[in-house]
DNA sequence: ATTAATGCAAAGGATTTGCAATACC
DNA sequence: GGTATTGCAAATCCTTTGCATTAAT
């Protein structure tokens, strides 16, 4: 979840305006029941302020992106080369992208935390941004597929 | 666009044939340097064979990737929205992509093994594809940066 | 008043497709 | 001979940009 007082302070050291359409796709980010892209998001804004534009959008999405309060997630391309959007939260979780019914499952594990730690004191390279991402076949598609094939 | 769990289908559906442009990409991956995308993988393969066509990289990739037998990387999109490949190997590796001097440092680890098992035994997903992609400042451009500030 | 943000429409890059011609088994 | 693959060019998808207008501080 973002928090509103750092965005504000971000906002002020950067000369950055926090307006009222940014605002608005800010908090359909952070409420978003699903993963977002951008055409959704701007349809989304869109029913609250019809005058939302999708150059805007996109504007947007780069400078929450640039202040890190947003991942990128391309959730293995199941539909597309577009991308998707979540608020960044506390500790990372994966993607877990089933090639079979489409569902993406998040998941967090310490022994992820443990290899980001490991990659920083062993190669001394500074990690910012992680995009960790699985493609496959989901337990409940794999339990289908077995079933039937027997 | 296709969804890549429809492609799976097709697949097997087919009856694949190994011609000879085939044969001389993935020649070309197999021993290229360095991460390839399509633009400079068609570069490449027309020196050898002028008659090879953009469409014929695109449709051999997609078909090379849904058999598992390259992988795909973005290598957190340090240049654009384009692809890179890789063949795949034994052990996978995550991308470390220096956000300053675009460096891209290969990394393998035990966790990173160990970590996926961990997520097949304890939810249940079948692992086809795993891509880890990390940004940040490699190690070389931190130390520059804090000599330069201190 | 100054500077940032926006809308619009057009451009851009990467990738894909439909269809006729070609190569393969 | 029948089917898979290819070349070609156009189309598509997603995203970015230039510039005039509008909004924020």
């Amino acid at each position: 979840m973002i928090e509103r007082r750092v965005l504000y302070q971000e906002l002020a050291s950067k000369r950055v305006r926090l307006t009222a359409q940014r605002r608005l796709l800010i908090d359909i980010i952070q409420n978003a029941k699903r993963h977002l892209d951008a055409a959704a998001l701007l349809k989304l804004a869109r029913r609250r302020d019809p005058r939302v534009n999708r150059a805007t959008v996109y504007r947007t999405l780069s400078l929450l992106k640039k202040m890190s309060l947003i991942d990128e997630l391309d959730l293995m391309h199941l539909e597309g080369e577009k991308h998707y959007y979540e608020a960044k939260t506390q500790s990372d979780h994966l993607h877990l992208a089933c090639f079979r019914c489409g569902e993406i499952i998040e998941y967090a594990s310490p022994t992820f935390e443990r290899l980001k730690q490991e990659i920083g004191t062993e190669s001394g390279f500074q990690i910012a941004v992680t995009r960790l991402e699985v493609g496959g076949t989901c337990a409940r598609c794999a339990r289908a597929a077995s079933s039937s094939s027997s």
